[in-house]
DNA sequence: TAGTGGTCTAGACCACACG
DNA sequence: GTGTGGTCTAGACCACTAC
């Protein structure tokens, strides 16, 4: 009963069960026979749909739930999820979260969860320039909503005066709109970029099922007159990473070059 | 004999087992009680030590692998990952990768899997300018290995003449460095970055397990003179998608703006 | 009360690695 | 052959939603 089902229509290649209902399904959606949200059968249906059991329906479901194209709602059932993406642009400005939403038609909305004086790691304390490794920052823990959809949780640090001086007013905005409202200019950062599932903790705060991938943008931004040698007196006015749902957000950047690094191409052709 | 096992040292709060489970073991691994390479107790076992079943542990280990934590051979056991982390530049040289990996210590290969003429979709057609809707493109996949691991996939689409003229080089090598030294000079690209789960068969081509975040890095790069109102004659020449694993990858940029958008900030105040 | 998804169990068979 | 992880089953209890 269990194995031969697979000849039924399901893929008769070497992949697993799950995987081909999976596709099948992912398949349903994308031609609109089950349309956004619309709700599924049950996974008990379904199991009596495919052939299979409720296990191997739920791996299929999860699989699903991992790419975007449904959401399960304890006691209401599998739903198909509506797409959005918000693009935000990595350079100009300098991560504006809030008028990136605006301009692509959401309302933006901060909820600050945490904000306090604790003691610098190592590794802000370097990308900080605190020189006093007891040294004492801010931080900062919020989660960015879009219409109503939390999409993003930031984790900042302030040098201590800045911190200090801004607390207020940093507890209730978007980061950057705030310092710059503040006279504090940034015009300058370092950033990476990277990617991690959803941890258990992060996967309650973003509303996204555990392992989701996220967006994870490190930061490092800096205000005074930067040099072009990267010496130069700037100064770090602030550093972070924001942990993005991956499902709605992606980084934009425009870049060109000047190619002085074509002669180091041709000695080692 | 289920539940109450709670008890016995695992978090007694709402969360599931198999994610106190995997918060156990991975503490074990961070704190080097595990050590990298090290093989850990069997799922059997593990579901004695833990007074669980084997699906349970299998979650917490499923858990653990896409996080990067360990990886799991069939037949063998569940080793503790070593950690590795390339960083590509995004901007400076124009994603060189063969040059970051090097850079860093890797010796970069490359396996093209699929050189071939194909119809152009509506996508690469607008990306690449190309006015005509039925004009076809090469669309090239291949698999970048550091030190013969494969951290990433590109798939490229080159305009017709390009492809044509360059195939033999372009199936050997790392696309920017074949292009710039066959005297095609990328001075220009627009970006974007995203991350996706990877599939079932991204997770083969890439030695993954299925779900585990993968970095996706948008490109549409240009040769001639670009022009700063986003007119001018720059033209594509080249564009397409790289996949790469999150947990050997990640994408820095050094930032500069001029904040001419200061005043729309201060008029929306 | 009935139905749903979330969690967990106990047991089975398989493919693969190793001795 | 023995042990391993990969897959799948059948059944249970729970928390939550809706009627």
């Amino acid at each position: 009963m269990t194995l031969s089902m697979v000849s039924i229509g399901l893929a008769a290649d070497g992949q697993p069960l799950h995987i081909a209902i999976s596709k099948q399904l992912k398949e349903k959606i994308e031609t609109g026979a089950y349309e956004p949200g619309e709700r599924l059968p049950s996974e008990f249906d379904l199991g009596v749909m495919f052939g299979v059991s409720r296990t191997t329906i739920r791996k299929a479901i999860a699989n699903l739930t991992q790419q975007g194209f449904v959401t399960t709602q304890r006691g209401r059932g599998i739903f198909v999820t509506e797409q959005h993406k918000i693009s935000f642009s990595m350079a100009n400005p300098l991560t504006f979260f809030d008028v990136a939403l605006k301009q692509q038609g959401y309302e933006g909305r901060v909820q600050s969860l945490r904000f306090q004086l604790t003691q610098a790691t190592a590794e802000v304390a370097r990308k900080l320039h605190l020189t006093d490794k007891t040294a004492e920052v801010y931080r900062q823990e919020k989660i960015y909503y879009a219409d109503d959809t939390p999409i993003a949780l930031d984790v900042v640090y302030y040098p201590k005066a800045i911190g200090a001086a801004l607390g207020d007013q940093l507890q209730q905005g978007f980061t950057y709109s705030t310092l710059v409202r503040q006279g504090i200019l940034l015009n300058a950062a370092k950033v990476s970029l990277d990617s991690i599932p959803a941890t258990y903790e992060l996967s309650e705060y973003l509303s996204v099922p555990l392992g989701m991938p996220l967006l994870v943008f490190n930061y490092v931004a800096y205000q005074g007159t930067p040099r072009r040698d990267s010496g130069g007196n700037r100064q770090p006015a602030v550093c972070g990473k924001t942990l993005s749902r991956s499902d709605w957000t992606c980084y934009t950047a425009e870049i060109e070059v000047d190619h002085p690094e074509l002669n180091f191409l041709a000695e080692n052709s």
